[in-house]
DNA sequence: CCATAATATATCAATTTGATATAAAAATAA
DNA sequence: TTATTTTTATATCAAATTGATATATTATGG
């Protein structure tokens, strides 16, 4: 699913700009299972409408950047829909906080502390700030956004959770072999 | 968190080819958080071997192209170690299958259920091969790996829950407003 | 009063993806 | 037995994406 057809999914949900596309990419409900940035927004986006597939209606703003608002078509709901059908690829997850502590065994007590509260405190953050808005940030509340929002909200407390319940054990284990080391 | 520090990680583990370090991030315990193709992983290599990170011999195999076996050295640790020093970047994770299954609405019951049933077997596979293998498979069973092979267990027990016990409901709501939208 | 965040678009080098090419053995299916 | 697929192994490259930077004004918090 490349940006140009999170672009339209986006879209389909109602008009925006790029800005507010990168929005919905970093909060809301798309934020569980889409990326992008504005270097890849604003060229789909561009690429989009040389295709047909949105409109682009230029708004000028009083002491603001024009805003450029785009709205999906027929043409782009069907090739929305058309890539809706097809088969997905797989889930790509990637984490560079799970990649240092993979190699705990190199690092301090504390920075392995400091890293995981941190890392808590982030997924207690995006849960409640997903408990509070609930049903309203989620797309209006359908079927499928709903489902989609309840998996993201029990991923990050299976996540939140299993850091704080394993932390300790984890800097038992390092502190221990760093004893053992130290009294070689 | 780029695909050369990801490589030297591996390398870390034990010398390996950049066919095995694919394998790597495919399966095993780098699987939870790295990723990398042949595109990235040979021009990372090489780059890392011209940087004077790692080391590389040739293995002439009969009937086999040459296996580049490549190790670690100690400026190549010591690059390492200096990365995982550094304050690590949010989580990515990106999904089609959420993305279909946010336009649930647009989507046939049939299709819900094809969809979901299919991403239940795989966690289902992925779970049975991490439980066998257990700390086998997870870097010697350090306390890193561990903890990183325990977060990717229950994350995927989770979602594989979820999936589970969360399609009913979503595919009664979609046939429900159908044959509404039917009926108008 | 000053610094930072938010609004808004755009560009671009560097990195990464995903596909393709090559080649042969081993495993599996027909 | 033969045909197909998978696995072993490296390499390249166009296209897509990332992450940083540029520009400019308003709003907000300290």
């Amino acid at each position: 699913m490349d940006v140009k057809t999170t672009c339209l999914g986006v879209l389909a949900m109602g008009e925006s700009s790029g800005y507010e596309i990168r929005k919905h990419f970093e909060e809301g409900p798309f934020s569980h299972f889409a990326e992008g940035g504005f270097g890849s927004i604003y060229p789909a986006l561009n690429r989009l409408t040389a295709d047909g597939l949105i409109d682009c209606s230029e708004q000028a703003q009083e002491k603001r950047p024009d805003k450029k608002v785009y709205r999906i078509n027929e043409r782009g709901f069907a090739a929305l829909l058309d890539a809706l059908g097809k088969a997905p690829a797989e889930d790509r997850y990637k984490s560079d906080l799970l990649f240092i502590l993979f190699f705990a065994d190199h690092m301090s007590p504390e920075r392995l502390e400091g890293l995981i509260d941190a890392r808590i405190a982030f997924y207690d953050e995006k849960l409640a700030h997903m408990s509070v808005r609930g049903a309203d940030i989620c797309g209006a509340g359908g079927a499928g956004p709903d489902f989609v929002c309840g998996f993201g909200q029990a991923v990050y407390q299976t996540a939140r959770d299993y850091l704080n319940d394993n932390k300790a054990a984890l800097i038992d284990r390092v502190t221990a072999r760093r004893e053992t080391n130290a009294a070689e």
